[in-house]
DNA sequence: TCCCACTTTGTAGTTTTATTACACAGAAGG
DNA sequence: CCTTCTGTGTAATAAAACTACAAAGTGGGA
């Protein structure tokens, strides 16, 4: 994106460097931006005293290409930045304003999550759920929800996949591992410790650990490979909440680079378990 | 005054309404937004395959006053930068495309979610919930998963929170339901034919049927309460994916009412829950 | 099946809006 | 005091958007 940061603050910092009628409207563009994004070229100019070609000639100088394309910016450049400021919900917000807020703030992370995503350190991920000859999904708290989430998706790949939210079990499952298994850990904040624990045990074995978490945190440090997430948590005080839908976004993710990875061939063969349910389920009108 | 309700996402709400050439505008717009700020009517008209006046016309009946006005409010929406025809992952995707096509799909359905929320229905959710003895989340598949989310954030509110994924042992919680207990159904279809009768039998007894399903489903149908979505699932052949988000966000939406409706004094209690966790914690850098 | 009413879409003409060419005014320098 | 350049406005031209109206298509009722 070739954003020019900001086509106000641009003019008012060109305003001294301007001759008598360009400083005319400039500042009748600055006194309301909104109502000149929606004015004509003659109301401008009116507005600001000069004439017509005057307001065309300023708009070219400020690399547009003629009035209307001026306009266009100056709308892009009235509404930036609002948009990626999350709001945290008060405690008097009513029906209209808090459903809003959350789905803003949801939207919010998943568009930073989405500009920053370490794709090459997904493809890797890609690459070891590809060649696992079983999948281990491991959190707990929220993450277990995720990783159930999980299980539901990559079972479809022909892959014995477990999920278990008992620290023992994932003690012993760890003990146990071998070549060819995948332990994929999901974690926000990465410093469980017996989920550390258990990706130290895996690392006794000839297993891959695989992680979802905080950059930086122990659990990706004891991991061969870590999906890193740096998912600003500050509005949701009580209530986890944007964290783990951008992991569940992720899944999908590495999801989906299976089902490419698999090619062609593996398309009957989901369509086979869609198709199955088909009959647990009242017929649709459709 | 700033209707945050994003044009884009309004049109492609409104896409299955539209009559022959407005969907042909629509689909030009959706395909390449950034493009159609820029061009004129004329470009545009052509680029869609109608003619000059049927653009006109579109754009009038999305609130516009005219053409130029359409381009300004198209301009304001795409600073998110989403892309939002939601086009389907094809099989010859790369790493630097499809992650990016998942979470804009995503990112759109949360956003048409988002402008036609029920709030009333997610209301009167809040009530029954907060008035609950005790809840029950039932969800099956994808769903599954869903609830056991559900389940992690309700229990906080200091309500006996109940889930469970074996359709027998649903029928013999549903049959024994009295007076304060609110059975929750979570499904995509609302169509499948257990959860159905599920409800049905909550609905001999004195508990309350509370849904978040499909507009229209069986499973509304037999609920005292439905909270309607429709989420368009075109893009998700094979895959459940943007579905189960958008249920997640309304969960969390209800779990913020609850708390908002608890008022101050839970607040503390919340505090209290997350503190718990610290001891099971590496300590952290910050 | 045909006809009527109604909706949808395009054509052509009109109006509005933006751009360009050019000429005049005023300041700076010889 | 004239020349030359910069700045500005006027008027003509071109482009774009809008409107009225007519043609084409659609669906229901006889």
């Amino acid at each position: 994106m070739n954003q020019d940061s900001n086509l106000l603050s641009e003019l008012s910092a060109a305003l001294p460097g301007l001759n008598k009628s360009e400083t005319k409207v400039a500042r009748a563009i600055l006194e309301d931006p909104e109502a000149a994004t929606r004015s004509s070229i003659a109301v401008l100019a009116a507005a600001a005293g000069v004439s017509e070609p005057s307001v065309n000639r300023f708009c070219k100088k400020f690399g547009a290409t003629g009035f209307p394309d001026f306009k266009l910016r100056l709308a892009r450049s009235l509404v930036s930045g609002v948009r990626y400021i999350s709001r945290a919900v008060e405690m008097d917000d009513d029906i209209d304003t808090y459903p809003k807020k959350l789905f803003d703030n949801t939207i919010t992370a998943l568009m930073l999550a989405r500009d920053q995503l370490p794709l090459a350190d997904i493809e890797r991920a890609v690459d070891y759920l590809a060649q696992a000859r079983q999948i281990y999904f491991l959190g707990l708290g929220t993450s277990a929800a995720v990783a159930r989430d999980a299980e539901h998706k990559f079972f479809r790949f022909k892959v014995p996949v477990t999920t278990c939210t008992d620290p023992l079990m994932h003690r012993m499952l760890a003990a146990g591992g071998s070549v060819g298994d995948v332990f994929f850990f999901i974690s926000h904040t990465g410093r469980t410790e017996t989920l550390v624990e258990t990706a130290e045990l895996v690392r006794n074995t000839e297993a891959t650990v695989v992680s979802l978490t905080a950059e930086g945190s122990p659990l990706a440090a004891a991991s061969h490979l870590s999906i890193d997430l740096s998912v600003a948590e500050n509005t949701e005080e009580y209530l986890p909440m944007t964290s783990r839908i951008v992991q569940l976004v992720v899944l999908d993710v590495l999801a989906t680079g299976m089902t490419l990875r698999r090619g062609e061939s593996i398309l009957p063969h989901l369509a086979r378990i869609k198709d199955s349910l088909k009959s647990t389920r009242f017929p649709s009108g459709d």
